[in-house]
DNA sequence: GTCTATAGGTGGATAGAC
DNA sequence: GTCTATCCACCTATAGAC
């Protein structure tokens, strides 16, 4: 049995608007106003749960790495391939898009410039552990024959995240998913797949000229 | 003989200080303050050149355009494949990134949620215009047999730009300019030109496994 | 064109009552 | 835990002297 735990939870609460707002406006451009506004709360409560700003982005981005993190175990389960384990991780970010919202920190990295010093560290964690998933389904993937490409697993990797990002980024400013979801489809024919994407290895290469 | 022009070009200074605290700390992290402090002039005095905020920014952007256009204009006049042309269009971003800048539209597009509308506008115009280039050196170069890719050259111009803003920002935020240069590498090898960058086109695919 | 001075607002953050 | 009240720094912007 729960002790004396706050049922609906007002720290969660807290965490899902101020993730919103940063994931649309940014973290230099939301404040406790916006968000004490938004719960019919007052700033100095949100202080009592989160000291300061840093405080609280800090812990936005702790939060969104375990949420990717359980995503991404999710899709380990559920699926076997290195294309389809690609697809659904690509599909979290388009999900994130739907909701004319950036990744939240694909926003951070924007603003790295004014991040307090544990927000940045706690960032490049988030990052590291992306780009490691990535690398391990690249190399599985690799290694059993489901994808071909050139280099490093590590440096697919990180330009996969890197162009993920940006698609994001642009297609959001574009007010146009459907530039993300063209960019996606494109990364995973070219990185991916020269076998599964196209059904048929050289018949879209002979589009060329 | 220049009759009375104001020799240093207060408004230049301006936008170049401007510039460069917008893609270093973002729009919403830079104020009128920091410009005048750097200048060494009051923050009055800034508004008799830029009245609001907004008006400062929409200039920064149509300058930043500009610039870009003319480089665009050099590159072409000094190059003639599109493999080159390419290159030396990514050479421009390593540049900025190199000063430890992002590019400053990438850095709007991220806080696109908050731009006042006319800053909206004219950053979309800055993407057309470099996409509209990319696209056609693209298509100049896959219709004279430089270049090879699959899809319109539009489509292959967005993913290419959306590409190097998430690069810049990722690499910018790992404070690596190493994984820009890693990235800008393989895009060119995927999309420009399974002949020109590897001089022996099946033998980097034989890498495979 | 640049200055001083200031308006009017919002930012993050704290003290102390309830 | 949430409130009222308040602090002080900073923001964009303007008025008016020089």
């Amino acid at each position: 049995m729960k002790p004396t735990e706050t049922p609906p939870d007002t720290v969660q609460r807290i965490l899902e608007v101020a993730s919103r707002l940063v994931q649309t406006r940014g973290f230099n451009g939301f404040s406790y106003a916006h968000i004490a506004a938004e719960l019919g709360v007052t700033k100095a409560s949100l202080h009592y749960h989160f000291p300061s700003k840093a405080d609280l982005g800090r812990r936005l981005i702790e939060q969104y790495e375990r949420s990717f993190v359980e995503a991404l175990a999710h899709i380990e389960a559920e699926t076997a391939g290195a294309l389809e384990r690609l697809r659904r991780y690509m599909r979290i970010y388009s999900g994130v898009l739907g909701n004319e919202q950036m990744c939240l920190c694909g926003m951070l990295a924007a603003e790295h410039g004014t991040l307090p010093a544990p927000m940045r560290r706690t960032l490049q964690h988030y990052f590291d552990v992306n780009e490691a998933w990535l690398a391990k389904v690249l190399e599985q993937g690799r290694d059993n024959g489901d994808l071909r490409f050139d280099g490093s697993p590590g440096d697919v990797a990180a330009l996969l995240l890197s162009s993920l990002e940006g698609a994001m980024m642009l297609a959001r400013s574009y007010g146009d998913p459907k530039r993300f979801k063209s960019a996606t489809e494109r990364l995973l024919a070219e990185f991916g797949v020269p076998s599964a994407a196209a059904a048929r290895p050289r018949a879209r290469k002979a589009a060329r000229r």
